[in-house]
DNA sequence: CCCGCAGCCTGCGGGC
DNA sequence: TGCCCGCAGGCTGCGG
């Protein structure tokens, strides 16, 4: 899906079209993503006022002047499409419409529907099942070498699968973590507990930037990811490892031993490293 | 507790 | 051209 960068990025977005707004109108059009959305969910958030919105992981948080608070979450294929609300078209897959008295249409479309949509008491937004569990912000002021170190300490698992699970680390996918581990020169089989000192220090202060770096350029867009205002981000051709199976590495150009990005699967998902420069015994 | 995997959905591109 | 297969950025729930 859309992970933190993209995330991020329509976050900020959506706070621009719709912070201090009032819902003149919402439209559920189909009830079910992932999981229902709450029966009465449009007379719940009609009328009400968007007070202020913020992103924990890859879910983001509108919060109304009512005591309820929106949770969205973008799955795989979700995005956010801001337009005026004059046209009053849908494209295909717009399961749900927040008009603003500011006169926007907000649609949320997600062709695969792994994407959510609830509605929560906003006193208790981090008490929610989807968000109760999930670990340290990678952006914050305590994703530090040492968190990080605690983290993949006693782990027997790889790397590559550990930094995926949003229970340490929130908002890291696939990509961010390929090109995080290329960057930092780590091998993504190693166990967690395996990854040297000097590499957890490399890791540490190399997922903050690249994360950064993305949501600076919009995110990576490669199938179902566009912005608020349908264009794509421009990350995607930052990639270094990701989707560049058999190219050669930008790092190691014209080495006779560097063999090109390889590919590979890691719990069923597709990991993409250079064998040279992420050599297990470095 | 930890790990790996199937399943949830739709759409797209490649191979035949 | 059309069909079938594999693949896709996430996450949960099950099994071992």
């Amino acid at each position: 899906m859309p992970e933190l960068p993209e995330v991020e990025t329509v976050l900020r977005e959506l706070r621009a079209a719709l912070e201090g707004q009032t819902l003149r109108r919402v439209i559920v059009r189909r009830d079910s993503l992932r999981w229902p959305i709450p029966k009465g969910f449009a007379s719940r958030t009609e009328r009400r006022k968007a007070v202020s919105l913020r992103r924990r992981g890859k879910y983001i948080l509108i919060r109304l002047d009512s005591d309820d608070s929106i949770l969205l979450h973008l799955g795989m294929s979700g995005r956010i499409r801001i337009m005026r609300a004059e046209a009053m078209d849908f494209v295909r897959h717009e399961h749900v419409v927040l008009e603003t008295d500011g006169g926007l249409h907000i649609g949320f479309v997600d062709p695969r529907r792994f994407g959510a949509l609830d509605l929560m008491p906003t006193t208790d937004e981090d008490m929610h099942p989807l968000l109760a569990k999930i670990g340290l912000e990678p952006l914050g002021p305590d994703f530090t070498t040492t968190r990080l170190a605690a983290l993949l300490r006693g782990r027997k698992g790889p790397i590559k699968t550990v930094l995926l699970d949003q229970r340490l680390i929130a908002g890291l996918g696939n990509i961010y973590v390929c090109e995080a581990l290329f960057r930092a020169g780590i091998h993504p089989e190693i166990r967690a507990c395996d990854v040297a000192a000097d590499a957890v220090v490399r890791l540490a202060a190399v997922i903050p930037v690249i994360l950064e770096d993305a949501i600076a350029a919009g995110g990576s867009s490669l199938r179902d990811y566009a912005r608020t205002d349908g264009k794509s981000g421009g990350f995607q051709d930052m990639h270094q490892v990701y989707g560049r199976e058999h190219e050669a590495c930008p790092d190691c150009p014209g080495q006779p031993l560097c063999a090109g990005i390889r590919r590979i699967v890691q719990a069923g998902r597709s990991t993409f490293y250079c064998p040279q420069r992420q050599h297990p015994a470095s």
